[in-house]
DNA sequence: TTGAAAGCGCTAACAG
DNA sequence: CTGTTAGCGCTTTCAA
């Protein structure tokens, strides 16, 4: 037996007009329980499902969410998605996931596709607000702070600069006077308030910045990382402590020390950012703050659902609290270093 | 000034019909040379870009690729994933990607609803290949061999039984003589081809396979093979390498051998599978399979792409090569091991 | 080489 | 509570 496969043919099986079916379909009330019962047995006898391209020509609007990622290898970033796409997928939207790979032209090439596929929304990791194909459509901004004016739609981000000062702190305690800082201002705003949490945790300990002791990466990766840090123990830079801005900088960290002859925890403390698995899986456990990405997918499809039903969110600006998971890469084994 | 949003205005712009706007867009011919350019024209100083929905509707095919992936945050998965999207952007397609979690429910529901949007064609990295919904549209398996019989579709997939083989080799070659087995067998049918690989150099080298060394895990994850491995030593196995079927599995290795006061290469030797990222950064490095995923992503696209514009592949199995790199993990800085 | 017009499947305004 | 109908923006056949 054929299929039913608009529904015109619903509407003939089950002897209403297609009106009735598309209000029972999009539960718009008007119609009886019968009717409703007649209808949806009738759809799923024929697995019926309405075809969306139609229904986005008709609404201007699709269940489809478009997803801006800088680069879904980061597992940051993975985490976040698959977060984000099980959620709303829970809400019957699915996701068009774009990777912009940090270019703004791609990024505007990436926008200018979703909008005109209609997508209900979009959840945007990106530094750049200013986009024009935007107005209009719903828009969170998740993980990555403004580099110039916010130009409208909500933002979610970790409390980066608390972290930053967690990891710093955690670095002191255990004894370190000379910590060294490997990051990577260039694209991730985030990184920079993870460097003010840096200074802010030297300034209440009563403590320089190191000059010599700063390493500004062209790129976040384990070879930069590795780069950086030859570099400075190559210009005799003496530290006990690295602060990395990531978690990927600190693993890079962790393998060059080694390379140099340096053991973690026994010569050098380190620090990473995200809590990722490489944090876990670095040989030692590297300490690491931890977001909760969980939440903030969770908090972003919320949002966005919200907008997208015409509500208007309660504030335009979320920060979520962080915390340190602390490994062995901050248990000094050396009691050497405490004296300092 | 207002910007022309739909096809009619374009028109109306240009002084031509609909009609040959869209020939014009879509390089169907049959317009003159000046008409082009001044359509060209028009369509640029309005930004114009297609609605797709309606696109979609009158073509019942929109330019959209369904990916579906059991676990984006899987790195490997993630790779493939990110360059099959590059790929497709760069031909003009944008990806649905759909986790399914290794769930037959949740893909069923996923393919019905990328049918629903009009994709032109999916990308499935899944062991089951029955879904009938599936029937006519081009689909390009990957990675995964299937678990039944093949319905259809080309299949992508590495070598993975040779791989199994060389890093077992690898492994053997370095003096291990009592090899244990990482794996799990569940959802994934490349382990076990992985896993035929490592039966196989056994054999050619004359050697048992020692049932007491054989663990299969209930799940891909650094736990499962901490347990996997603490459990083998619990019961007194005897073990002088570990042949993982996974980078996370191997990595989890490590650490557990780690915690039990065994050192990695010192006093066993282990490789993974994937070359991930964390085969590189665990400490000692891991001597691990590598799978050429761009060139999979690549062929993937080139194949599906060429389905969708009525191509009939060559060939409908694809087996890609795989390499060995090799790592700290399989070299062995105690002599002693060599002379077992 | 070009235009007129039908219609893809759906929703929503309106009429009843 | 239900049906009729117009039309979303596009492609494509047919006619010129």
């Amino acid at each position: 037996m054929e299929k039913a496969k608009n529904i015109k043919e619903i509407a003939r099986l089950a002897g209403v007009s297609t009106a009735t079916v598309s209000r029972v379909i999009n539960h718009n009330g008007r119609f009886s329980k019968e009717t409703e019962q007649r209808v949806l047995k009738v759809i799923q006898q024929n697995d019926y499902v309405p075809n969306m391209s139609a229904k986005g020509l008709r609404t201007s609007r699709t269940e489809v969410i478009g997803v801006m990622v800088p680069d879904i290898t980061n597992p940051h970033f993975a985490n976040l998605v698959l977060r984000l796409e099980m959620d709303f997928f829970a809400h019957g939207y699915s996701c068009l996931i774009c990777n912009t790979n940090e270019s703004q032209t791609l990024e505007q090439k990436h926008i200018q596709s979703l909008t005109a596929q209609n997508v209900s929304g979009i959840v945007l990791i990106s530094g750049t607000r200013n986009y024009p194909d935007l107005s209009g459509l719903p828009v969170v901004y998740v993980d990555r702070p403004s580099r110039g004016p916010q130009a409208g739609g909500v933002m979610i981000e970790s409390d980066n600069e608390e972290g930053g000062y967690l990891a710093t702190c955690e670095l002191l305690r255990a004894g370190c006077r000379h910590i060294a800082m490997l990051k990577c201002l260039a694209n991730d705003t985030n990184q920079v308030a993870r460097y003010r949490g840096f200074q802010r945790a030297l300034a209440q300990w009563g403590m320089p910045e190191e000059e010599a002791l700063r390493a500004d990466l062209a790129e976040v990766s384990v070879d930069a990382a590795q780069t950086g840090i030859k570099a400075l123990l190559a210009r005799g830079a003496q530290f006990d402590g690295v602060m990395c801005t990531t978690d990927t900088l600190a693993a890079g960290a962790v393998i060059a020390l080694r390379e140099e002859g340096l053991e973690v925890p026994r010569d050098v403390l380190v620090t990473g950012f995200d809590d990722c698995q490489v944090a876990y899986i670095c040989g030692p456990g590297i300490t690491s703050v931890r977001q909760d990405v969980e939440q903030m997918a969770h908090l972003a499809a919320e949002l966005l659902l919200g907008m997208i039903h015409g509500e208007t969110p309660k504030q335009l600006y979320y920060k979520l609290p962080v915390s340190l998971t602390v490994r062995d890469s901050t248990r000094p084994r050396n009691a050497a270093i405490k004296q300092n």
